[in-house]
Order: C-alpha cells, then structure tokens, then sequence
DNA sequence: CGTGCCCCCTGTCAGC
DNA sequence: TGCTGACAGGGGGCAC
C-alpha cells in the first residue's frame, strides 16, 4: 500500500494534532506487529510525550520524549507494509474505530493514535539515539532530499546489473520508492523496466532523477495514490490514482497516444506495467 | 556479495 | 450462490 507519497501524507495529518501528546497506555491487539517483546515496548512508550513525526522512505517515525533520563529521545518506526495504516480517533468519535486495530496508544485527556493492517505486513519499533542512527543509515537516500542529484544516481545505477524496477524497489539504494511510483518513474523517462541498471545512459538516468522527483512530488500534492485501502489519517482517499499512467493499466491504449498498448510483465515475483514502444527492451534482454 | 524466489496474511475479484 | 485461484501498495530469509 504505502509508500512515500502516502507515508508522507499520513505524517502531514498527524504531527500537529500529535505534538505535545502524551502516551497514556498502549494496547496491543495484534503483538505480532512489534519487532519487541511486548512489555519492553509498552514500558518505552508509555509515559513518553511525541515530539514530532518525521518520515524515512516509507517508515513514519514518531519522535518521543521518553520517561527514562538515560535516553531520553526514543523513535517509534512504523512501517506500514501493504495495508498499514494510522488514524487519530478523537474521544468524541462515535464510530467504531478501524476495523483492524493492531496497536493502540490512548493518549492523555481524550483520543488515541492507532495503527491498524489488515495483512499484518507492517513493523513497529522503537529505537534509542544510536539505534535509531544505524537503522536510518542502512536506508539509501531519501529520492526529494537535494543531496539525491542526477549524478549520485547515476553513481549508484553504474554498481549494479539489476534490473532498473527492482533497483527502484531496494530500500537501500533509494528509500521510499515502491512498485506504483517505480513503474510509473520508468515510464516517464521511457526507460523499459527490466534494463540493467548499469545499462542506463547518462541522459536516461537524468530523466529518471527528473521523473522520479516529479512523480513523487505529484503524488505528495495529490494525498497518494488509493487503489483499495489507503486512507490519510484523517479517512480520506489520495487522488493520484487517476494520474497513474501504466500501474494497472494493462492492455489500455498509451497514454502518449503512441499506439502502444500498456503491457503487464511479472519478475521477483512483482507485476510490472510499461509501454513497449515508449518503453523499449535493451535489445540485448529478449 | 548480489540477485531472484518464496513466504508471511487477509481481502477482493474474475471465472466457472 | 459459492468455490477456486490469481493478485495486491512490502520486505525478510534463504539458496545459488
């Protein structure tokens, strides 16, 4: 389900209404969720006051004021999986609440943040200062930082003969681009995703930077894209899926108009969406 | 070390 | 109507 564009626009809805908040209890429906012994998780967080949230590729992390004087800043990472979300439910919500509740933190005076899934794909965990350092540190950069340039892509493209889509999808080589935005990324810069990434030119690995950083930035604008599931945390779906030009698309007309039809190819076990005239294969692959 | 495949889990939809 | 199989936004582990 999530990734950046979405994990972004669920940090957006949360961090103002979460800062200052403070962790009154935790409840844990689905313990499978936490990366910890449930115990020492509840005892880190409970008591803590969030700071703010701030977002690594497709993780939320919530920045905690903690309890204990030791370490006294804890990060809560989440990571959504496929069907991960949070939502703030105010005290005075009547509805029932998400129908997949797996973790929930009743927050002081009224309300709880909570984090549901329904595939139970998604990970929570909390880390000290230098814990939460190496974790981050083993995530490739964030594709909107202005440290991501055209030249440390392609820097990065030169390593590898893995095909471009699953490149995009390693989370150590770039952080935060997931199967929607990667094939949507290749077709804009008319770049077949099954290309050894070390294959790519230096003009095509521009225009990968280029549509990269447009496509995710559309997205952002757009709240993410909901296909199923996806909510913000205020409910409400993103809108870029009508903006999606392959991702499931299959046998609809190109939308350039080139005459191509938009086809699926399935490798590492991922369907990948591309239009074989814009989108040519390396002629060398077959 | 790098890469590809399977699996985790639940829900939805197409086809019969 | 109901069954079955394919498939879904992610990522860890393992074999090669």
């Amino acid at each position: 389900m999530p990734e950046l564009p979405e994990a972004e626009t669920i940090r957006r809805g949360l961090a103002a209404p979460l800062r200052g908040r403070v962790v009154r209890r935790v409840r844990i429906p689905r313990p499978d969720l936490l990366t910890q012994e449930s115990d020492r998780f509840t005892s880190l967080v409970e008591g803590a006051r969030f700071l703010d949230v701030g977002r690594r590729g497709k993780n939320l992390v919530f920045e905690l004021a903690a309890v204990d004087e030791n370490d006294p800043h804890l990060r809560m990472v989440v990571n959504l999986g496929m069907s991960g979300g949070m939502t703030l439910l105010r005290a005075d919500d009547d509805s029932t609440g998400p129908s997949h509740p797996g973790v929930v933190f009743d927050l002081d005076g009224e309300g709880a943040l909570i984090y549901h899934d329904v595939r139970r794909f998604g990970r929570l965990t909390v880390f000290g200062s230098r814990a939460f350092s190496n974790w981050s540190q083993a995530l490739g950069p964030e594709p909107l930082d202005s440290s991501f340039t055209p030249s440390s892509l392609a820097d990065g493209l030169s390593g590898s003969r893995s095909p471009i889509r699953s490149w995009l999808l390693d989370q150590k080589r770039i952080a935060g681009v997931g199967n929607i935005y990667a094939n949507e990324a290749l077709f804009g810069a008319r770049i077949h995703p099954r290309t050894p990434a070390n294959r790519i030119s230096a003009d095509d690995s521009r225009g990968l930077h280029h549509a990269l950083q447009r496509i995710l930035r559309d997205a952002i604008r757009a709240r993410g894209t909901t296909l199923q599931d996806y909510r913000t945390a205020l409910g409400t779906p993103g809108s870029y899926a009508s903006d999606l030009r392959v991702y499931g698309r299959e046998g609809r007309p190109c939308a350039r108009r080139c005459g191509g039809t938009v086809e699926r190819l399935v490798f590492s076990n991922r369907s990948s969406f591309f239009c074989p005239r814009c989108q040519p294969e390396p002629s060398s692959l077959n």
